[in-house]
DNA sequence: GGTTTAAAATTACAAATGTAGATTTAGTTT
DNA sequence: AAACTAAATCTACATTTGTAATTTTAAACC
């Protein structure tokens, strides 16, 4: 609950480093950052300050480094980012957006009856839309 | 194809205008704003200016005014955003993101009729992940 | 052709973002 | 305890974005 900070393309850099293993140092993120990105360690403490002033993530001071972990989890963030992109690019209809995702997609047989299986769980339950927001 | 002009919330809101309806004035992309939302008149113009000069729309000279136009297709601009929000919040794994929005979305049962037949569909032409651009 | 006036162009300004160098602080080491 | 040094904090600066007011320009009207 609370409302997740909004964060930046290269603080969700960041933050999916924390979030896959916490808690970590600033030197440990750094180094795990997928190896096109090229920042240099200030840059990276930089966005770290960022999302500690965002309050996404905290720290425990542990010798003379700090070592992370997140304040807000993944699954609210991922949402958040989904229904903003979902609201901005498809106006919000999500039907409009997964078709649209499944004309280009690439997806292997394995993944397509995953989606499958989800889809005829989902009309078992003749979903009702009304209700959106849960806290 | 050339690669399509970063555009920012705001300006998606004017863009998904034009698209849906042009040439058109800039007063009557005002006008056709959603009520929710409520820039002033000099706001919108700035937005189309600034999406003049990233080559995102143009306009013909008509009488005192000007009528925009499209430079780059909804279809470009969406697929670009989507890729950006796929690969940003999922890191490119296109199934685990439709997992993530059929968790949550709330579809009717003829929305998820459709999406099972494209999904049928694909399944049936075992698709390859040719057809051009992704790097 | 001069006046009116709406539209465009210019200017403004704060916050967010990308990118990092410089300085301070406080563990660690001797 | 002083020195060393890695990490944190502070400062910096250009660009983008959100939000508009002010000024200029040129079409329309009388």
């Amino acid at each position: 609950m609370s409302h997740v900070p909004r964060i930046s393309e290269s603080e969700w850099e960041i933050m999916k480093i924390i979030w896959s293993s916490h808690p970590i140092t600033a030197e440990q993120i750094a180094a795990k950052l997928p190896s096109d990105i090229e920042w240099s360690e200030q840059t990276v403490r930089t966005f770290i300050t960022r999302l500690l002033k965002k309050k996404a993530i905290g720290f425990n001071k542990e010798g003379r480094s700090y070592h992370y972990y997140p304040l807000v989890s993944e699954k609210e963030c991922v949402r958040a980012e989904s229904q903003s992109f979902l609201q901005r690019v498809f106006g919000g209809a999500t039907n409009l957006m997964m078709t649209n995702f499944l004309e280009d997609a690439a997806l292997s047989e394995k993944e397509i009856e995953e989606l499958q299986r989800i889809l005829k769980e989902k009309k078992g339950h003749t979903q009702d839309k009304s209700s959106g927001d849960q806290g």
